[in-house]
Parts: C-alpha cells; structure tokens; sequence
RNA sequence: GGGCCGUUAGCUCAGCUGGUAGAGCACCGGACUUUUAAUCCGUUGGUCGUUGGUUCGAAUCCAACACGGCCCA
C-alpha cells in the first residue's frame, strides 16, 4: 500500500504496532504454529460435561483464529477466537503467561489472527473456556473491525468486502455454507444416479440453448469473437449423442442483461440429460431431488421462504398454462385461449403488448407471466408451453400446439425448466430458421443456426430428456433470502468510484 | 431505462425551518485476576459521496454526476 493518505489514525495506529514488532525481532506472520481441534469440537465434546469432570478431565487443546472480543482487567483478560467452526472464550492470566508475554497480548488489537493452548474450564458464567499457558500472534491486522454490536449492515460494504462480511455476520456465513452443502448433495444425488458430471465450453463460437444475448469476447490468436454462453444445452445433447447418456454440469452462464435482485449477469445453472426418458420423468425426478435436498440441506420438507411456507414433501401440483391462464382471469374461457385473435385481445385488454409477429404461442406465455406466475404459490409444475416458445422442445404427438415440458415454479418464481427434447433433426433445422428468421426481423434474444448441433442430431440423439435448475434461485429459497446478491459471494457490482 | 430513498468518524447512527459537527462502539492513557454490549475515569478522531449554484454564511436549500438500496419496465 503506497497511498497511505487514506488511510486513518487506527490503521497508522496498528502499522506503528507492526512496526514495533518488526523493529524487536518478534514475527508478526509466523506460520510454525499448529492447532489441533476447532471451537465447535469443543463444544461438541466438552459441552455438556459438568464443571467438576471438566476440571478432573484437564483437558489441553491448541486452537487458533481471529481475536473478536477482547474484554482487559487488569491482570487478567478474557477474549473470543473466531475458527471457521464457532468461536470459544480464552481466558488469559498475567500469572500464567508471565509479564512480557501478557503486556504483548494487551498490545494485540482485534481482528489479529492468535494461536492459543490451554486447559478447558466453566467460567463462574458458566462459559466453557480455555485457560491459556500459550499464548501468540499468529497474523497481525492492520484494518479495525466493524462494531462488534451493530456489525456490518451496509449492503454496499457487504458485497464489495464480502471477506469482511464473512468475518462478522454469522448469518453470510450460515447462507454460504449452505448453499456449498445444496451443492455437494446435489452433485452426490446425480452420480449415485448414475450420471456423469461433464464440462462443456463457456466460450462458444455460436452462443446457443436460450433466448438471450450473450456477451462476446474475442480470442485474438484466432482473430475471432467468441460468447460467453448462455446456457449448456447444445453441448450436453452433443454428449447423449456421443452414448454419454445420462450427464449433467454445475456450471456459470452469462446472460447480458440488466442486475436486479433476481439477475447476475454471471450464474449457476445445473442442466442434465436423461436419454430414453420423457418431460413426465423429469418431473418425477425433480420432486424426488427436492425432496431430498431440502431433507439433506434443512433437514425438512417443509421451506419456509420469506414469511411463507413451500411443502416439498407432498407431490407436487400440476397444472397446464392454459389451465393457470384461466384459473387467474375467471373471465377467460378455454376457447379465448384457442385463437390468436381472442387471446390477443384479452392481452390487449390486460395492458400486454402484443407484438404483430406474435403467434397465439408467445401471448399464451405472456398471458401466463404477467396474469399468473407470480400468484401461483407452488411447488407446482406448469406443462404444456407453446411449440412457438420452445424451439428446443418435442412437440406433444397428440396435441402439437404445445410441447412436451414443463417449468417449476415455487413461491411466484421459476425454479426448474425441463422437456422432452427435439430429436427429429429436420425438425430441429426448421425451429433455427424460424428462429433466424426472428433474428434478422429485430429479435436479438432469438436462437442461432447451429449447424453442427444439427448435424449431431442428424447422428440420432436417442428419445431424451433434459431440465435446467437456477441454483441462485434455489440457494435463495433455501435460506430464506430475498436478494440474489446473498447467495453469491462476489456480486456483480459497477467499479468503486 | 423510470420512480422513490440513502451516502456524516474505522463501524452503527443523530444532526429540525441555513449560523460553522455529535453519540455509542472501536482506538489511545489510567484503574481493575471469572468477564461476556465487562465496568469506571480521561483523551483522540471528520474533504459531511463529488462538482457546481443560491446565500453574508451550506452537512442542511437547488442542480448535475457517482455509487448503493427498494419498486417498476
């Protein structure tokens, strides 16, 4: 750090400390020291027992962390260390450390990261605490720590330093955790289920498997843009043809498009591939992981979400858009949902734009996102969406409007996007032309030509299917967060001024 | 992109209709050998987001900009 003038009287303070101790050859980093069991071990362990066997036990323990209370009388001092399991109380005695070594540990400030050993004992507080006989700095800090009562509440702070966040709120910590959790029981779920986990490009040449814009790149040894992608699909169909069969990836997807409290324009999706299995599978499937990630990762059935609560461990509703279209517009009947010109108007009537070029398919959707999502309360899949508004997905045989697939939505939100995927490789081609056809008439969000995509498919991709999960959205439902921003640890935010 | 709100000490916040900036915690000095928001005494700490305007005088009123939050598209 070079510009020192924005810096404080606190952090000059604790440079001169530094300093000092540099000057009397005392290490203010050393690395030599080790730990051998963490605050919530011990309080795992020798919680419960009562002061009189804790005493008889005399158990010695070695711990380390970062000093976050520090409470001086005198002679003797009690203080918090803070390990990534917990904290535990030291209690400190000039008479057990000798004078030098307790006048240096009144010179420590908090946030210095310490190493401590000593015996467990039961404050008269009765606080499981350790007496130390050793006692030292392991890292000095130079910045203050935020107030220990208030903390860090300002969301700005919080997101730009997540690591100080990470220090002082238990509940970032407690989000992050679980969230980690979701994830290794998500991924433990598919391969015990016998999928492989795969990585497929995040820079492609043809952004493809979503209606979005993407963000463009370019690799300058080729002398050629590439897209961040908008989503794994293409690839991973790729891979059912190649005989993989059953594959997913946990992976970032970039979309260029606004930040909201539901929109990074970096996220993690899940999608996997099932071959010789429908959208109705899928369903079954995605009710059965639910289940049990929220059984792994809660440990309950029940999500209570932001004053509501979501049962997981029911079956879940279904419900068709159509049938949800109606459900919220009881003015509507099924035949003002069978002809463009009828549900046309009632869009019209309900202030929904409706584009020229707009089949009866795209005010369906539009119909159902701005009368119905957001009341439906969930867990329940909505199925049968529009061919129009699904180029990737198979059209049902009996009924060829409509498509093979389903969304999840809980609590007003979508969760999960499955279908039946388009395997009719001439089918396919035809779905990119309309959709190219879309591109050149203004819609950027429309999907590109793949061509190789159809010439894998052209291969024979077997009867497959295939869901995305948004596993921000999902971690946000899990724990109970309103904002995306809480669920990740670094969110996109504009440059500091 | 639009609307509303916010930005004051390291942190959490006061600061009225304009009169020249405050508290708690932290820090520094002192007392204190079972405290836990430790306590008690005494200090220290500021480009009031930035730039411009109005005014004798601006943290305060006005405008633009920056960053953030919430809502809407």
């Amino acid at each position: 750090m070079s510009d020192e003038t924005d810096e404080n009287k606190l952090i000059a303070r604790r440079r001169e400390k530094l300093a000092g101790l540099r000057e009397a050859d005392a290490p203010a980093f050393p690395n030599d020291f080790r730990r051998d069991t963490l605050a919530a071990t011990i309080h795992e362990r020798y919680g419960g027992m009562a002061d009189e066997a804790l005493e008889a036990a005399g158990a010695r323990v070695c711990i380390a962390g970062r000093m976050m209370t520090r409470r001086v009388m005198g002679k003797a001092s009690f203080a918090h260390l803070q390990d990534r399991s917990g904290q535990i109380q030291l209690h400190v005695r000039r008479d057990d450390l000798g004078e030098a070594a307790y006048r240096a540990f009144k010179e420590w400030d908090l946030g210095d990261i310490v190493g401590a050993c000593g015996t467990l004992f039961r404050t008269r507080k009765g606080e499981l605490s350790v007496q130390c006989d050793t006692l030292r700095l392991l890292t000095k800090s130079l910045r203050p720590l935020p107030e220990k009562w208030h903390g860090l509440t300002d969301p700005e702070t919080r997101y730009r330093q997540r690591y100080l966040d990470l220090i002082v709120n238990e509940e970032s910590r407690r989000v992050f955790t679980l969230r980690t959790r979701l994830l290794s029981a998500l991924r433990r779920y598919f391969d015990e289920a016998g999928f492989m986990e795969v990585e497929t490009p995040m820079m492609q040449p043809i952004p493809g498997g979503a209606a979005a814009r993407p963000f463009v790149t370019h690799h300058n040894a080729l002398g050629r843009d590439l897209y961040l992608r908008i989503a794994p699909e293409l690839y991973l169909k790729r891979l059912v043809v190649g005989g993989l069969e059953r594959v997913y990836e946990i992976n970032r997807s970039f979309r260029n498009e606004g930040i909201s409290t539901r929109h990074n324009p970096e996220f993690t999706m899940l999608e996997f591939y099932q071959a010789y299995a429908d959208y109705r599978d899928l369903m079954a499937l995605t009710e059965s992981l639910l289940r049990h990630l929220t059984q792994e990762v809660l440990g309950t059935g029940q999500v209570h979400w932001q004053g509501s609560t979501y049962d997981f461990a029911s079956p879940f509703e279904r419900l068709s858009l159509n049938e949800a279209i109606l459900r919220y517009n009881p003015d509507l009947a099924a035949a003002d949902l069978a002809e463009r010109e009828r549900a046309a108007e009632a869009a019209r009537v309900r202030g929904i734009e409706v584009g020229a070029g707009d089949g009866l398919g795209k005010i369906l959707l539009a119909l159902f996102e701005e009368t119905a999502e957001a009341q439906l309360h969930g867990p329940v899949f909505i199925t049968d969406y529009p061919r129009e508004v699904s180029p990737l997905a198979r059209p049902r045989d009996d009924a060829p409007f409509f498509t093979e697939r389903f969304e999840l939505i809980v609590g007003g939100r979508e969760i999960a996007n499955g279908f039946s995927e388009l395997n009719d490789p001439e089918d396919q081609a035809a779905r990119f032309r309309e959709q190219a056809q879309e591109r050149s008439d203004g819609d950027d969000e429309a999907m590109h030509y793949d061509a190789d995509f159809i010439r894998a498919l052209e291969y024979g991709l077997p009867p497959t299917a295939g869901e995305g999960i948004g596993i921000d959205r999902l971690v946000m439902l899990l724990a109970d967060c309103d904002s995306i921003r809480d669920v990740l640890l670094f969110p996109a935010m504009r440059p500091e001024s």
